[in-house]
DNA sequence: ACAGTGACTACAT
DNA sequence: AATGTAGCCACTG
């Protein structure tokens, strides 16, 4: 895997439980503010990667679960953040700028 | 090596 | 306010 896989893949697996972020802010976070759609699909790929990436706490800059038709369709993307106490309501995440997890400030 | 593509964003109609 | 268009950059065939 390359490196910025691995990049993305390092700060997804230490967003806090409960929380979520952006894929422009994991880009900013790796320094290229601008390879927000790779982080996207770096996503795509980490049903590939051997720990179970967290992918569901990562979406759009809205708060919108952008990536949901990724998912195993037996588990959906919004059955896993509501198990973790996150509020989704079609497709959006209720509240959520105070659940945003800025890698950038946080790490 | 080149062209196509994408779980994004920002800007322009 | 709601769509449309166009950059973006690393990956894949």
């Amino acid at each position: 895997m390359s490196d910025f896989y691995s990049q993305v893949y390092e700060i997804v697996r230490v967003i806090p439980f409960g929380r979520v972020t952006t894929y422009g802010a994991i880009a900013k976070a790796l320094g290229s503010a601008r390879s927000s759609r790779l982080v996207g699909i770096a996503m795509n790929h980490s049903h590939d990667i051997i720990p179970s990436i967290p992918a569901h706490r990562v979406v759009n800059r809205n708060g919108l679960l952008t990536g949901k038709h990724h998912f195993t369709k037996d588990i959906s993307m919004q059955q896993r953040l509501e198990s973790e106490g996150i509020i989704v309501k079609d497709d959006q995440i209720q509240n959520f700028s105070s659940l945003l997890w800025d890698p950038i400030i946080e790490l």
